[in-house]
DNA sequence: CGGAATCCTTTTGGATACTG
DNA sequence: CAGTATCCAAAAGGATTCCG
């Protein structure tokens, strides 16, 4: 075995890293569904709620809070009885439309072969690495 | 105001949806970050633990598990004393790279915006539906 | 209708100590 | 060196109730 050619490892600031920004508001469980709920245009909040499988209200507030706070969704109250409110994505908010839509696409290609992997995973074994330094051990 | 027009929503069954998967791949705290510290090649555990800020090695460990489980990382046991282990991705997590790079891109472009937004959001009151509606109420 | 508030369970993740 | 194991605190998230 060589030892890894030192490759004057890049000395990333992950703690700068603009990866983990993105992250931090696209990356949750419902984030992204609902952006891409509103990707073919303005919902009231009982529509995103049927719309997207398993949400419950107050995660759906939540997330849309979320959104609208860091002006990607915009919420329009009309102030009638009973309340109706509508939510779409701002200008900021389209941009995301194109980085998910490329996740989807890479899921949409690539996700059976993950699958794939995981069963074959599941067949063949695990070497911990304390069995490995057993097995050396005794066979001295 | 005008009714939304019923664009005969999309239907769209999120349960099956791909994006909601790969956010499961790659949407948690490390993940993605675990996959960009692995772009420049082939890194040791340890490596990888003080190149990526803040993780701990319990949760470099688990990250790294999901990955291999999910066949988008290799990894190596070098059965020697002090043991060595090799982590690097594999031909499908290679392709992983382009759309976190999508990604991040996106944040080196936006980002900005979003923090300004943040800012301006602060500033205005958040009108909530029980005052809107009460507002209705009293003008009668 | 579109929430807010409360309670409560589950999950997550850090700190620490131990190991071959 | 590269983990595993255990404990514990914090956060996430569901269910339910209440509200204008």
């Amino acid at each position: 075995m060589e030892t890894i050619k030192k490759q004057a490892s890049p000395k990333i600031s992950f703690s700068t890293c603009t990866t983990r920004e993105v992250l931090k508001l696209i990356g949750d469980q419902w984030t992204a569904l609902v952006i891409y709920a509103l990707e073919s245009g303005t919902k009231r909040f009982s529509q995103l709620c049927s719309q997207i499988d398993g949400i419950s209200r107050k995660m759906l507030t939540q997330t849309l809070r979320d959104l609208e706070y860091n002006g990607l969704v915009q919420r329009v109250v009309y102030p009638v009885i009973p309340p109706h409110v509508e939510y779409s994505l701002t200008p900021l908010g389209r941009t995301l439309i194109e980085p998910i839509g490329v996740l989807r696409q890479w899921a949409q290609e690539h996700l059976n072969e993950v699958e794939q992997a995981r069963t074959e995973q599941e067949q063949t074994q695990r070497i911990s690495v304390q069995e490995q330094v057993a097995s050396i051990v005794q066979q001295r």
